[in-house]
DNA sequence: TGAAAATTGTACCGATTGGTATTATTTTGC
DNA sequence: GCAAAATAATACCAATCGGTACAATTTTCA
């Protein structure tokens, strides 16, 4: 690993944090040398643009977001106790997130729904990108015989995805867990009424 | 009405979408000139600075999207169908709504979490509100013998408010009416489940 | 270890940021 | 319809924006 490969990924995680809290348009160029204490010259050396960074920075922070809840699900060992244990990931990282700022999907998709393409496109493939991972949870737990057969599956992870997203946004601006408590139970709730 | 006032509301009107769209940071000063054909002496002659314009904003953009959510609930004459209606208002407005831009709780919440306090804190307000206010429709609706009784207004009202709001989120992100068909489904199912 | 290459710091760029002072215009009330 | 008051346009401010040129330094590898 080159010293500018190291310093690169330096920058990413000291800025992941950063865009992740205040947003694209609300971090500065200021803000990503002083959270990393490295000059302008140096940013630049090492990225083209903002854009980029801000980018890498949020393909860091769903990398980060992935590989700690992938370590939480290893641990059990039925898709029934993943899917809990899924819940219960978002349910703790609501006020303690991998990247501090909150659900990196969330903050991205909202900012950039109106006015950034590029961006859009790729948080909108990361959006799929997870809920089609949540239905492949419960597919795999159909033919475990975990769960009832002719659940539908897609359906079910997009419950369970946008009531948990939903209650992040909600818990968040109101400092209050109980949003997410609430949307947790109901959650797995569901999960007891399509298990056999 | 003085003329004063009328410039006023009409600034806020034109801005509304704007800092829906784009958020606070995004929109410039520049932009709320070019928007409402004003000058920078007549913006700044009728708001404080562009913190009170966006507030202002925010404010009609929630009362605007509240005024038409109950203009359709008035056509109902029961609180599960006036319940149900809501549901498509959301659906509908995905794509379409009354302020451009999308849902302001979610966008103002999602912008304003980490480092915008007092907007924080009105969007709190805001949102503790609007699901009060679906709760109410619920619980109206058990007294008039329309829901089972014993049913959790409170906990219903978070649930359904949090999977329409990640819905929204999603939906817009993707431009896909997908997430919010789905999830609207699976709220009008939870109705008929709690209905007598 | 030494010299070339890669990386970083410094100084600067024009454009844009939010905001103000002052002048010009329009509205208001008599 | 006129004078006073309210409102809007213009011109400007320092600060900050994202970005670049180039010199100083550090890494790299023979």
């Amino acid at each position: 690993m080159t010293k500018a490969e190291r310093t690169r990924q330096f920058i990413i995680e000291q800025t992941a944090p950063l865009f992740n809290s205040k947003g694209y348009d609300g971090t500065s160029m200021a803000d990503l040398m002083e959270s990393t204490g490295l000059s302008k010259g140096a940013i630049y050396g090492n990225f083209r643009d903002k854009d980029e960074i801000a980018l890498e920075a949020f393909q860091y922070a769903i990398d980060t977001m992935r590989t700690r809840l992938h370590d939480e699900l290893d641990k059990k060992n039925t898709y029934k106790k993943q899917l809990l244990a899924l819940f219960d990931f978002f349910g703790e990282y609501v006020f303690n997130p991998p990247v501090a700022g909150g659900c990196p999907l969330l903050n991205t998709a909202v900012e950039a729904d109106d006015h950034r393409v590029s961006m859009r496109r790729l948080v909108a493939r990361e959006l799929v990108h997870t809920v089609e991972f949540i239905a492949s949870l419960i597919e795999k737990g159909i033919a475990a015989g975990e769960f009832k057969k002719g659940t539908d599956a897609h359906q079910m992870a997009y419950v369970f995805f946008c009531s948990i997203e939903g209650a992040v946004m909600f818990a968040r601006a109101e400092r209050s867990e109980e949003p997410m408590q609430i949307v947790i139970k109901h959650c797995k709730n569901l999960v007891k009424q399509i298990s056999n």
